[in-house]
DNA sequence: CTAAGTGCAAACATTTTGCAATCCA
DNA sequence: TGGATTGCAAAATGTTTGCACTTAG
């Protein structure tokens, strides 16, 4: 799926809901949709002041990301420092994170076996599952070294 | 272990770290290993105003919480309503989380496979794990059964 | 005694919202 | 044209912090 069908999709979404296609949704639309990167509000906010043009206010960033949200454009994830991160869902298939305390990098990767075994921890307790996020804290390849072969305090 | 043992610990971790046992680090302590709910600061501020005698400030209970963080008496687990919620660590062991998005309701299971293909994941990408965080989003058995059999309109 | 702890209110950071002006469909 | 959208600044939320006073050890 290439970039100009993504945004068709998106148009579509906008039309069954009667809302518009302004220049700040399609500048946001398409910053989202143009880094791999996982950003947060306020970078998002960032890229696009430093981009040629009129600006968008922070309020409409965020209005959109959680509209892009709802549509199921983008995912939120809570990396814990502070502030949502987003990350656009198409071409991606579903994913977990390695989130690394000293730099912050967030590492994907994906286990259908951990997904299957999720699936039966819900059946046995009668949830329905509707989504969910496994978040690994730790260090990184390239920290982990920095650090030393010490190991963690934690319990 | 009961609850002295537990004081006991605690009044052990301050020592090692020469701060002081008050009477304020005192009802904090007792009233978040007097409950096996999941609370929020709030929430065990709230209790804590109910409780006869002075009152404990908000400020005292946001640092006494870190505290108890720190030390490994609790865990914070950030439920996705915009604040965190902790659970005492004493008598429980690790175990991951279901929260239910209609009642707030958050339920616990264990999958050792689970566990131990996390590990698998991480010994893959060189990663260091300290902690890890799995949470399913979805609906409790009262929850699912009372919206009916119409699925999510999730992705 | 004195380092540590407390309460208060102000400060913070992120996100949300009310409103008047503006813009798409 | 008219409902949707925007920007702004103010508000809301959850949490942290500076400071003068108090207290445990």
């Amino acid at each position: 799926m290439n970039h100009e069908q993504i945004v068709q999709r998106f148009e579509r979404f906008l039309k069954t809901r009667s809302l518009k296609l302004t220049a700040q949704r399609r500048k946001i639309f398409d910053r989202a949709f143009g880094t791999h990167e996982h950003f947060s509000a306020e970078t998002l906010y960032g890229w696009l002041k430093d981009e040629p043009g009129e600006n968008v206010s922070r309020a409409t960033v965020y209005r959109t990301l959680a509209l892009l949200l709802d549509g199921g454009f983008v995912e939120a994830l809570d990396a814990g420092r502070g502030e949502l991160v987003y990350e656009h869902v198409l071409g991606h298939a579903h994913h977990d994170h390695m989130v690394c305390l000293e730099c912050g990098k967030i590492e994907e990767f994906h286990d259908e076996r951990i997904e299957e075994l999720q699936l039966e921890a819900c059946k046995k307790k009668g949830f329905q599952l509707v989504s969910h996020d496994l978040r690994l804290r730790g260090y990184c390849r390239g920290c982990a070294k920095k650090r030393g072969t010490r190991s963690a305090s934690a319990t």
